[in-house]
DNA sequence: TTCTTTATTGAAAGCGCTGTCAAATACGAA
DNA sequence: TTCGTATTTGACAGCGCTTTCAATAAAGAA
């Protein structure tokens, strides 16, 4: 059906191995004879083809990313940047979400064991044994993507989250002047709301301000839990005086549109903050005081970084950080200097 | 390195054909040999190689869906449905986007062209002669998404967007007393917009309205283009009472936001709807009157359709129509009893 | 008993490619 | 002339798998 090395053979005159010589430009191949087959390959439109070369080479130049899920903005971004990374360095990625209705260790088992990749990205949201096992039994190259595995060699790519979150309510706090903040995560055992918890705690506690038993609430990530919590609380939170750091946009998202739903004004009469820096925080209304994270970035680095250690597969366990900032914008109750920049 | 189909054989004490026979459930083997050849696999955790696999088979379970972009809400919902649909066929699915660095010509005949994948799923944002020839060339099944290419054969999946675009235009002169629409599109070849601002002005004239010189605006679906473009016409768009017809929800949001941020309530004093039903359209304030398109749907639709031809490949060729309708929520001024159910 | 028929298994070809090794050729040196 | 040394090319093994075909064993028919 398709065109052959054989064809591109037999149309040169030449043997295979010559053929695959020019291509691979492999020991020298004279002149005139180069010349000849790659004309042929180019009349041809001959392409070899991937997996006879994957099956000698033992390896496929594709590389996969797992994640949590596909949805959003925040995704959405990682798959982007690791798109655009693996291209340039010569790599087809492929896509997978762990948590549509199996479980990842299946999805991340069948995606490394088959030989199709030559490595992958994995993003795990929490970490329980059973992961940890999979990860373990993973024989090819794999970086962490927002996370780590403890006893498991492997490179990651980590965010500074707990300096984000810090920074955060080190914000609200000195220049809002907040007494209480009220901190809406995601899942408990939730990798990046453990993180930004124990940041929040940590800064609350430094700065000799209690968090009560009504002040930290579990909820997934969503638009829409969130606005139902808010569309329950906000009155509360407003009586209190109380600020809101969700740990990210979409759920600050939600509860301000709760907060306004009721009559509430924010930044006026509440204040509510979110983490991630996706497009929602620009796109509502107030626009939103978040943490930026280099969520592109991050699928780009892990791709390179994985693609380092294709190349070297001896070299070091690497962990790279990437720094999140503190994006101060309406939503904290405070037009600040920064502003303009964040605007960007 | 990785456990092959002889380790089996050996370890089950048979040849590698019965264990190939017990893989791919062929012919019958016989039932004490198939339960020792099992345990051999699951002991020695072995997966068939994808490569020599597919270099029998000439089929690698693959598909390919390449997108003009991979940024935002909408690509995202594509990717996700695709992705999906994908595992559910038992395909993996490799993503790719066109429009990066190089055009999308080279990046469809370097997924297509060397066997890597069975099929693909592509959508095109414009149709040149340059993308036809290539698509024509295109050896592997591939289904059009969200597009149609005039003398070549292949199966497509379309939106409606005429009928939305029409029942919006519809819903804001009926119902809204809009007598001047301004429509704001992407590029000019864009095909959604062609199609779209097509419906728009086809409706317009149908209830005898005029479209002026100044109102219809070519951008290019972004957020902050549209912010600016709004920054600039939103008060004489107010003083004359123009409603506003983005071609997306974020342009919509970025005209909203505009004309909040020059004081100018919507939709009190202006209405601006969108198209697409993102999530952005719940996200903003006022909640957008958008139309709503089967983002994840298309993906799944998509790669369905492809699945369906890839078994078998004489089918005629199908175009699945999916539908757009009408979400009427805040931002054309007129609260809707559709609201309830557009809120979900 | 001998011949068929059926059930079960193994041997081996080959998918398209890379890479090793040897063959063929050319050329200058001894 | 004969030999050594590059230079260039082709033959062929084999990557891990599927699949055809033949071999063997088991079981019934004649």
């Amino acid at each position: 059906m398709s065109v052959s090395i054989e064809d591109v053979a037999k149309k040169a005159n030449v043997s295979i191995s010559t053929v695959s010589r020019v291509v691979n430009r492999r020991n020298i191949v004279n002149d005139s004879t180069r010349k000849r087959v790659e004309l042929a390959i180019q009349e041809l439109n001959y392409r070899p083809n991937v997996f006879a070369r994957g099956l000698m080479l033992q390896q496929s130049n594709i590389i996969g990313l797992v994640l949590p899920d596909l949805h959003g903005e925040f995704y959405s971004e990682i798959i982007r940047g690791a798109n655009r990374q693996a291209r340039e360095l010569g790599y087809q990625l492929i896509v997978s979400s762990a948590g549509d209705d199996q479980d990842s260790n299946s999805v991340l088992s069948a995606v490394s064991d088959n030989g199709l990749v030559d490595g992958i990205v994995v993003m795990v949201s929490e970490i329980d044994s059973k992961t940890k096992t999979t990860l373990a039994g993973v024989k090819i190259p794999f970086v962490v993507l927002d996370g780590n595995v403890d006893g498991v060699r492997h490179d990651s790519v980590v965010i500074d989250q707990r300096y984000g979150a810090a920074a955060m309510v080190k914000h609200l706090i000195d220049d809002c002047s907040a007494k209480r903040i009220v901190f809406v995560g995601g899942h408990k055992t939730n990798l990046d709301t453990i993180d930004r918890l124990e940041a929040y705690r940590e800064t609350m506690h430094r700065a000799s301000l209690t968090v009560g038993p009504n002040d930290v609430y579990h909820l997934d990530f969503n638009y829409e839990t969130a606005y139902d919590l808010g569309y329950q609380l906000v009155d509360e939170w407003a009586a209190t005086n109380a600020f809101v750091f969700a740990a990210n946009d979409e759920m600050a998202a939600g509860i301000v549109d709760a907060a306004i739903e009721k009559g509430i004004a924010v930044p006026e009469k509440l204040r509510v903050v979110g983490f991630d820096d996706t497009r929602i925080a620009m796109m509502t209304r107030p626009h939103l005081t978040t943490v930026h994270v280099p969520m592109s970035n991050m699928g780009a680095s892990a791709v390179e970084l994985l693609c380092k250690r294709l190349k070297d597969p001896k070299r070091s366990p690497t962990k790279l950080t990437l720094h999140s900032d503190l994006v101060v914008r309406e939503s904290s109750g405070m037009q600040s200097v920064l502003d303009d920049s964040a605007t960007h």
